[in-house]
RNA sequence: GGGGAGAUGCCAGAGCGGCCAAUUGGGGCGGACUGUAAAUCCGUUGCUUUAUAGCUUCGAAGGUUCGAAUCCUUCUCUCCCCA
């Protein structure tokens, strides 16, 4: 139990710490204080990469602290350049406005804003930031940090050459302003963040040094990155894996998860399962003995959806997934399949509605998949050629081999077909 | 303000009047193998009624030419150096 108090020392056998203020657990060991994290309001929800940052927060008021989730909207006004290698486009207020509701109403989700001393607020920069004047800024920030100090942070440096606006450069001043802000007025010493934070959660630090001498602290969590260099948290065509179901259905987000690497799933789980560090261990080494069982997989992709979405999305997604990829599952147990069934399958996986009429009409498997899907299958007609040529669709656990053949399909329960794209890629086409 | 360099497909980066739908690498996609892995191997990667074919692409708009990603003009943007 004592382990759990220390914050810092949970996070390190969890592998969650890649850089740190020194003095930093000495610090937080003497109890009850509070720490933030900033969360970015460029897009309308939080991402699986987010979350690794909200277990921060979790991790920290289970150590008896208070965990601050700041919404960004005054940086978010500015765009950071961390780990950007372009220039952001600026989003209007209104969509601004609107993200921070969304993704305000996700944080609730993770941490417990209900009640007791160390209950977890939520903030905005905004409010501080709007009775700000760019005189004042300039004077009270701007004065204490050189420039020589902000060309020195890497999210600058890989910039200098590339291009990078006045705007963006100013932006870890804003940052740290806030820190600066947040430590004077609500007595928060700590802000952490992904590794790609460091320089501005440490132009926070200077500048309260600076201004006001005195000591806060800082930490961050590894970005995790894929095998190929790539971040976590992304498909493989570049999307991310969001936290809204609407954007990412929980079967998809589960499969995620699933689908991760061996090596990756032991960083996971050490992050994500609230467990004490023994039972993690052993879960870890079991799955070593026998990798091809995945377990770690398994067990990561039903705490993380769990926490997520619900225990019964998450039982809804593994059903689906012993649908989808057992190969035990023939054409005639398809047939099988009441149409309740089929429908549960649908609210999972990507649904094409066409008409009965554009069904009868079209004359080739071909344009089935491309045109008359709307692309949302095949992108084009050449594309559909050739991925049906090299063998890589299935209608109803059949194998399409030839992309010309006219479609003499039987359809489930008279009106819909599953289609499967490639190993993993599932579709159900409604015909209305 | 002055001078120089550059903008090519998802990315990096060749091409510098016809043989360029555009070398190559990465990534993506499909296949084999497998654990719905990793590694490896094979195929593919603008579009088109199935194509030793056609059509639309090389920052934007014009122009020269039988013919342009390649030459000229203007514009937009970026980087570097000097002030």
């Amino acid at each position: 139990m004592m382990l759990k108090k220390n914050f810092v020392a949970n996070l390190h056998w969890r592998g969650m710490i890649h850089n740190i203020v020194p003095g930093t657990e000495a610090y937080l060991n003497q109890g009850g204080t509070m720490g933030y994290i900033g969360f970015d309001p460029s897009a309308s929800s939080l991402h699986l990469g987010n979350l690794v940052t909200i277990m921060l927060l979790r991790h920290l008021q289970e150590a008896g602290h208070t965990p601050i989730a700041l919404l960004g909207g005054a940086t978010g006004m500015i765009g950071d350049p961390s780990g950007r290698t372009q220039e952001r486009l600026f989003l209007t207020e209104e969509v601004l406005r609107y993200n921070e509701a969304c993704i305000g109403k996700q944080l609730e989700k993770f941490l417990d804003f209900s009640n007791g001393k160390n209950r977890a607020r939520l903030l905005n920069n905004l409010d501080w930031f709007k009775k700000e004047s760019l005189l004042g800024f300039l004077r009270e920030v701007g004065k204490h940090i050189s420039i020589g100090y902000m060309m020195a942070k890497d999210s600058v440096k890989q910039r200098i050459n590339t291009g990078i606006s006045y705007t963006e450069f100013a932006y870890q001043l804003l940052q740290g302003y806030d820190f600066y802000h947040l430590y004077l007025h609500e007595g928060v010493s700590l802000q952490m963040g992904g590794s790609d934070q460091w320089g501005n959660l440490t132009t926070g630090v200077e500048l309260i040094r600076k201004k006001i001498q005195s000591q806060a602290f800082a930490l961050t969590v590894p970005l995790l990155t894929r095998a190929d260099g790539t971040k976590f948290g992304k498909t493989a065509s570049g999307d991310n894996i969001w936290l809204d179901p609407e954007k990412t259905s929980p079967y998809q987000f589960y499969q995620f998860l699933l689908n991760c690497s061996d090596h990756e799933a032991e960083k996971l789980i050490k992050i994500f399962h609230g467990c004490r560090q023994e039972e993690v261990e052993s879960l870890i080494l079991a799955h070593q003995s026998r990798p091809e069982k995945r377990m770690v997989q398994q067990i990561l992709a039903e705490i993380v959806t769990t926490m997520v979405h619900s225990a019964a999305a998450c039982k809804k997604a593994i059903w689906c997934t012993g649908m989808l990829f057992d190969g035990a599952v023939s054409t005639d147990q398809l047939f099988a399949l009441s149409e309740e069934d089929l429908l549960m399958i649908c609210t999972t996986i990507p649904k094409i509605n066409i008409t009965s009429h554009t069904f009868m009409e079209v004359d080739t498997i071909l344009s089935l998949l491309s045109v008359a899907t709307g692309g949302a299958i095949l992108s084009s007609k050449s594309e559909a050629k050739r991925i049906i040529t090299s063998r890589g669709v299935m209608i109803n656990k059949v194998l399409i081999l030839d992309p010309f053949e006219k479609p003499n399909l039987m359809l489930l329960h008279n009106r819909y077909l599953l289609v499967q794209k490639g190993k993993k890629s599932h579709y159900l086409i409604v015909v209305q």
